[in-house]
DNA sequence: CCATGCAGTTAACAACTGTTCTCTGTAATT
DNA sequence: AATTACAGAGAACAGTTGTTAACTGCATGG
């Protein structure tokens, strides 16, 4: 199936990549308006000019490193929801994904909450569009729900809106809290855990 | 009350004012991590010297714009929460304020937006007090309806934070939804109200 | 009325930026 | 084995950046 590439594509991947994860570091720092090509190229130990072998720009680096942190997201958020368990199990598990995903990958986290509003029109919408389809994926796994009977579509995706939303949230507040001690690191997730919850609620009283 | 400035002083603001607008403007399409200061002088026409007789970096310049674009947001926040009529009423007035706040203000909206997880330390940190001071605001405003009975400061000052949270997601959006047709920024505000709406049941329904 | 303070100017600095063109070595193709 | 394709290097470009120093003119306070 997977044709095994020559050590030519090898070795240019692997610049590729290793351009990505220097841009990613150093993006910790500041945003990616004002990350220069040079700065990059720099970290990784290869000449500016060969960016341009694999970028056309740094605003197009940023488009790739959305596909990086959120491209591979979908079955994760995908089982979140869709999990078995009563509402306040599926958030309990929810949470403690979001914590520990945080916690293994803090940089793609604070480049999306960043970028996200960022001053790179293509990136921010990379990240809308990315948004948009977890958006439409949790309304999906939230239409089967049987909670979700005589729910218009219009509302489910108000709804999976929302979710989505409070998730990043969630994941921004821990991931501000990442170096903070253990029982502040507690308070966000039992803060976070009590909004999905009450989200939860407002949803089982919806109609009616 | 209001001493009078002399022509010294009263220049002196203006020309600071001149450095704040004009650094907003060039914020539209940027991060302020990425801001030059010769920039903003260039954009006002004095000299790249006099940047720093009003500031020491722009980051500093940054710290002050958060407390133009929030400092004075504090009364319309009171007023929001703590007007009269029942939920859905409050819903709607307050949804229309925010987008009346985004068209007037819209380059304030977005710096807020950008800067809250942006590259520059002390202006996030301005940030976030702000809107945990609104949080604070919001929750002893919530505390003095009556659907308040039985409820605890913690999950007061949760329900606040998901309100404050929100405010600004919708803001997000309506500022996103500008440009588009009429319809669209209707759409808009349905879906911000109705995400409202759902909180304040669960809200309602958050004891027993 | 004169001396001081200070907002803003001018000039210069070393360091940095993105981009172009030319070149080199070597993996891939024929 | 000879040829081609192409990832990366090297040098040079014009333009930008933040910061320093010494200055000028004028409103202010004595």
């Amino acid at each position: 199936m997977s044709h095994t590439l020559g050590i030519r594509q090898a070795q240019k991947q692997k610049t590729r990549q290793a351009l990505l994860d220097a841009a990613l570091g150093l993006l910790e720092e500041q945003s990616l308006s004002s990350l220069g090509l040079r700065e990059v190229t720099r970290a990784v130990g290869v000449a500016p000019t060969a960016f341009y072998r694999h970028f056309r720009s740094t605003a197009d680096l940023g488009v790739a490193l959305v596909e990086e942190a959120l491209g591979s997201l979908h079955p994760m958020i995908e089982d979140t929801v869709s999990a078995a368990g009563d509402s306040d199990e599926r958030i309990t598990r929810a949470v403690d994904l979001i914590a520990r995903h945080v916690e293994r990958y803090p940089a793609h986290v604070r480049f999306i909450a960043r970028e996200r509003h960022g001053g790179v029109q293509p990136v921010r919408d990379a990240i809308r569009e990315q948004l948009a389809r977890f958006a439409e994926e949790v309304k999906v796994a939230l239409a089967e729900h049987p909670e979700s009977e005589g729910w218009n579509d219009e509302d489910l995706l108000m709804l999976a809106g929302l979710y989505v939303d409070h998730m990043l949230m969630a994941a921004s507040a821990f991931l501000e809290a990442l170096e903070a001690p253990e029982a502040e690191r507690e308070r966000v997730a039992r803060t976070a855990s009590r909004q999905m919850r009450l989200i939860s609620i407002g949803r089982h009283h919806w109609l009616g």
